[in-house]
Formats: C-alpha cells, sequence, structure tokens
DNA sequence: CTGAAAGCGCTTACAG
DNA sequence: CTGAAAGCGCTTACAG
C-alpha cells in the first residue's frame, strides 16, 4: 500500500488537514511543523493519490471550454472525437468541458464564443484561433486579467500569451514526404509534380515548404515541378492531373499535401498510369486508406487527428488539477507514414 | 454534474446499496425492485463514476503479476518502462503490480516465477512465455483452477487458455520494410541483402517471411540474396557485411531484421557505401536515431515498445476492475516508420 | 432480499 | 496557525 495522508499526519502528530496545507503549498502552518510534515513525507516516499484528490476536489468542478473552427470538416471531426474522449475523463475526475464549434472560419464567431464561455466561467480554454488582430487582444486579456489559461490546437497565433500550442510540424510533415519520395527516384531522377489546397493556408505551404527544401538539398536528381492548387476540390484537383500529364507526359510521382487525391487517382487511371506513378498523399482518413490499399496511393503522410483533440483539453486540465505546467510551447502530434501493410 | 447512484436510489426509494446490487449484478434484489432501478438509471443516462468506484474498492488490492524474459535487453527493457507506467496508473486505483524479471530465456526460471506469483495471490497474470509443454500446462492450469487470467506478450504461445496476446505482428513489419524498399527500387531492380538475428527466433524469421514475400510477388526485378544470421551481434554483423560486399560490390540495399546495425554501418563506412547503400532496419532504440540522423540508415520500421509492456497489465486490470473483456485476442502494436525527420 | 453505516484518500469550509 | 468534521461517489461487510 502506498503511504497515505493519514499515516504522515499520525506519524507528524498532527491532523489531516495541517499535512494537506504543507503538502499543497497552502500556507498558514508555522515553520517547523511545515518543515517536519515535508521531511515525513519525504522519508516515507509519500505521493499523493490522485483519485482521493479528484474525489475531493469534485465539488469543484474545473470547467473547461473548447472552440473549435471548420468544426464539420473531416480533419477536425476527427479531432473533436479526442475532445469527447478526453471530456469522458475529465468528467470522471469530476470536471467538466463545453464546446462551441464554429461552422467555417470566423473571426466574429471566435470572439463571440470567447464571450460566451467567459460568462459561462470557465476556468481554461483550448481553442483554434483565427488570425486577427481582435483574437490577439481576446486571448490576452483573457489570460491576463481574467487568469484563463488558453492553449491553441490546430493552428497557432502568434504574439499571445497562450500557454502552449498542440498541432502538427507542417514542415517536418513535408520533409518526411521528401525524404521517402527522394529515396524511390534517388538514382534516376525524375520530375515529381507538387499539388497543394491553397497558397493561402499556412499549413499546406509549410508542408511544400519542408518537401522542396529537402529535395532540393538531398535529391538534387529530382526535378520538381511548380506547385498548383486545387482548392481541396477532386474535380479541380483532376483537371490540374491531367494538363500535368499533357505537359509532363514522364512525370514519375506526385506529392499531394491535402484532399483531392480522389480526383488526381481518377485521372490517373483514366491515363492507366496508375501503376507507375508514385504518390504520396497526405492525412489519414477519407478515401484514404482505399485508395492505399488499391495502390492508387504508394505511402501515406499524416497525423494523429484525435490527439490534437485530446491533448489541448487534457494539458489544461493537468494544469488546473495539479498545477502541472505544460511540457513545452510546441507540443507537436506525430508525424505517421503508412504503406499498405502497417494501416 | 453526472447522475450518481445517490439520486437513482433517492428516485427510485431504496438504498444506495440496493441501488449498487443492480447495476453490477450482484444479485439479490426483487425483480420488480431490480427492474425499477435499471430502468430509472437509464432513463436518467446513468454512468459510473470510476473515481468513486476505484476508491471504494481500493481495500480490495487487485494485484497483477508481472513475468518477463530477457529482462536485460534493451527492447524489453522499454517495454518495462510501459509495466512502469502502468503500475502507476493501477496504483493510483489502488491496485498493485509486481513483477519476476528473469535474465535470458528460462522455461525453469518462469515456472517458478509462476509459482510465486500464485503463492503472493496475484489476481492475473501478464507473461512472456517459452515455448514448453510444462509452461503450457501451467497457464491452463492457472486460469482454469486458480481462475487467474493469463496475457502474453511480446511472444505468445499457442494452444492455451491465456486470454490475449499482446505484441507485434512481424510478419506485417517484414511487409511494410519491404513495400519501401522495394519502391526505391522499383525501377531498376537491384540486389538486396537481408540480415537477420538468429534462424530460430520466430519474430525475426516472421519478419523475413514477410519481406520476401512482398518482393516477391511486389517487386520482381529486384534480387533477394539469401538471408544471413548475425546473431544480433554486431562485429558478426560487420564480418557478414564484409563479405555480401566482396561477393556482390553492386548492392543496393540492406534490411536488417535486428540488431546488428552498428556493425553493418562499420562496414558501409569503411567500404565508403554509406551513401549509395540504402539500409531499412528494425526497431527504434539503442543507437538507431543517431544512425538515421547520420544518414547511415535511410529507414526504420519499429513497434512501439512502451505499448508491449503497459497494455497488458490495463487490459488485466480493466478486467478485473470493471469486467471489461478484451477488445480482441491478438492486440498488435502499431508498425511505425522513422525517416530522420519524423523521429 | 434490503438498509444503514463505515470506509477508500483526499479537500474544504468552519470553529477556535 | 490548527483540528475536527463533512463530503466527493462508490463498495463492502453486517445486521436484520
Amino acid at each position: 500500500m502506498r503511504i497515505t495522508i493519514r499515516q504522515i499526519a499520525e506519524k507528524a502528530g498532527v491532523s489531516r488537514g495541517t499535512v494537506d496545507r504543507v503538502l499543497n503549498n497552502r500556507g498558514k502552518v508555522r515553520p517547523e511543523v511545515e518543515e517536519k510534515v515535508r521531511q515525513i513525507a519525504d522519508e516515507l516516499g509519500y505521493r499523493p493519490n490522485l483519485l482521493g484528490r479528484a474525489l475531493g476536489m469534485s465539488k469543484n468542478n474545473i470547467k473547461i471550454g473548447v472552440i473549435s473552427q471548420a468544426a464539420d470538416t473531416p480533419f477536425i471531426k476527427a479531432a473533436l472525437k479526442g475532445v469527447e474522449a478526453a471530456t469522458l475523463e475529465v468528467e470522471n475526475f469530476g470536471g467538466s468541458v463545453i464546446q462551441q464549434k464554429i461552422t467555417g472560419i470566423s473571426a466574429e464567431k471566435t470572439l463571440k464564443a470567447m464571450d460566451d464561455m467567459l460568462r459561462q466561467e470557465v476556468n481554461a480554454i483550448a481553442m483554434m484561433p483565427v488570425e486577427d488582430e481582435r483574437i490577439r487582444e481576446k486571448i490576452n486579456l483573457f489570460s491576463r486579467e481574467y487568469k484563463i489559461p488558453i492553449v491553441t490546437f490546430n493552428s497557432d497565433i502568434e504574439g499571445t500569451d497562450r500557454i502552449c500550442f498542440v498541432g502538427q510540424n507542417a514542415v517536418m510533415c513535408g520533409k518526411t514526404a521528401a525524404a521517402l519520395m527522394g529515396e524511390f527516384f534517388r538514382e534516376n531522377g525524375g520530375e515529381i509534380a507538387v499539388i497543394s489546397g491553397f497558397a493561402s493556408n499556412t499549413s499546406l505551404s509549410n508542408r511544400v515548404r519542408g518537401f522542396r527544401d529537402v529535395m532540393r538539398k538531398q535529391f538534387p536528381k529530382i526535378q520538381l515541378l511548380d506547385t498548383v492548387y486545387c482548392e481541396e476540390n477532386d474535380e479541380r484537383a483532376e483537371e490540374l492531373m491531367e494538363g500535368i500529364l499533357r505537359r509532363h507526359p514522364d512525370l514519375g510521382g506526385v506529392y499531394m499535401t491535402c484532399y483531392g487525391e480522389v480526383g488526381v487517382c481518377q485521372c490517373l487511371k483514366k491515363a492507366h498510369r496508375e501503376q507507375d506513378i508514385v504518390m504520396v498523399a497526405s492525412d489519414l482518413m477519407g478515401k484514404n486508406y482505399e485508395l492505399l490499399n488499391k495502390g492508387f496511393i504508394n505511402l501515406l503522410i499524416g497525423q494523429e487527428a484525435e490527439g490534437q483533440g485530446y491533448e489541448p483539453v487534457m494539458i489544461l486540465y493537468r494544469l488546473l488539477f495539479n498545477g502541472e505546467p505544460p511540457k513545452q510551447e510546441y507540443h507537436y502530434t506525430d508525424i505517421v507514414i503508412k504503406t499498405k501493410y502497417n494501416i
């Protein structure tokens, strides 16, 4: 059996309340007593029982708010499953989680959601921010004035007091893709197409940047075509791919940073090129697994979506419940590589 | 706030004890009362608070035994870290975990360890079995006679009543390695060496089998050399590699199923071949990360070691604590692919 | 078959 | 500054 505060209290000849005050730095204890209790706790190797603590605190009801953008898109939906998992855990420990799901991307709605969270007296907020000066100011207001700690997830916002960010390292995603694609063509070189979604999307352009960077430095024999943008739309992707094949009949591979892979595969199929063109696609969802299994996609570079929802909530809960600060400011989710054999 | 048994008890006009008896199927409740309580619980959407339950049960002290073989090898050491993590969690819930670490592989020691666990009155055992008829019999004796559920991890043993196995799917490890190595040489083909550890080790030979299988079917241009065995020894691996290079100066790649990569890299370095020979190695530990970063190893196929220790303990705990049976008989750990950019 | 009580390890007002 | 008591949600003997 592990040591309990009761045993420490008996050995120190004080009450359990006093031990609690010492061990949790609540003050109001005579220095000599404090010293003695601490020493006994050390000696006995005391480690608090989280269950007891959680149950004892469960009246307090730590309340965490979650604000998401584009809540109806596949990736965010998957991330929100992680939020649900964290919610169950937090509820078991007597806390609660409330959510505001925003459809599309909207600074106004986000500002409103934050006010709403304040009104509902949350103790902390996990949010997907929007790049907007008012959001920046409100995040700082919340964390400075109201002492509501904020964690950003999926996308980050610079110049704020948010305590940490949970999300992907998009540059490394691109580099990982390049390391593999590069090896495929290291001997003979070849032409590789790069298809992205929107030039304005930071995550996607960071993937492109990482990809180009490694290719240039590590695989000089490979020739990268100019990046084209399919707007995450399959029809557009198919058209773009047709154009590329027409201009570059010897194309060796395609790197897709985003959705649109179905359109690209459609085109490859029509041109009977699905066997010889190597395709590296992104994100582990939608039709991707099927296309991987059928051999259209050779490799998938993805990120663990659930973790992006789970971690922000748990980081805040551990902070509030245990006073445990986030381990690092940038909490990057794992970059996962899938072939059809390790799905 | 979530519904508690107290609220159900009040609404049903019975005591909390009775609600507990109904909801946990402890029997001894009049059918009408049982019916009523169940209905109210459903209606209110009752979900038990695990904290309360754990604290309430913490006198019982669920005790789980863990028996490991080859406990001083790097991979098992890493797996045992997972056991430690699970131990902390189980202890928080009022349970305990005791360990017997066996150095090397020994059926005799394992049998003794099992008897010892029985004497210490464990409620369940997670173990690395040894292929031996006496072990098989004792596992069946424990689970049938003493009702001690057993989970095997890392290696499995056929023909027993162990409730599930946690470990790698070695064949898929090999297939994953082949899918990648194959793409590297798909255009020009090439000669690939296969270096394994011991012919008698099932995991390793399954990796080889999966690798050869995919290569033969999917990449017929590639020529696989005969498998050689380095006995997981760097010096031996270096010698073997020297021999291979002498006989096959055009060698394109090496697949290593086990330790010995340091020896192989040593040889490649001396021969100034580290840049042009593609090396796919196994397991995420030891010097592997360093060799990956330096570019000696191009790709690492690994398995999450901690999970192999963590899961067996937690599966047993969830079984004993919640009556929650294992989700599947074969609980395979993820196969992880690492380049130097997604470490 | 059922209820009342004590207990798990901790926290939290409250009285002094 | 300190202690005694009540409470968190559940389980477990025990008495009837």
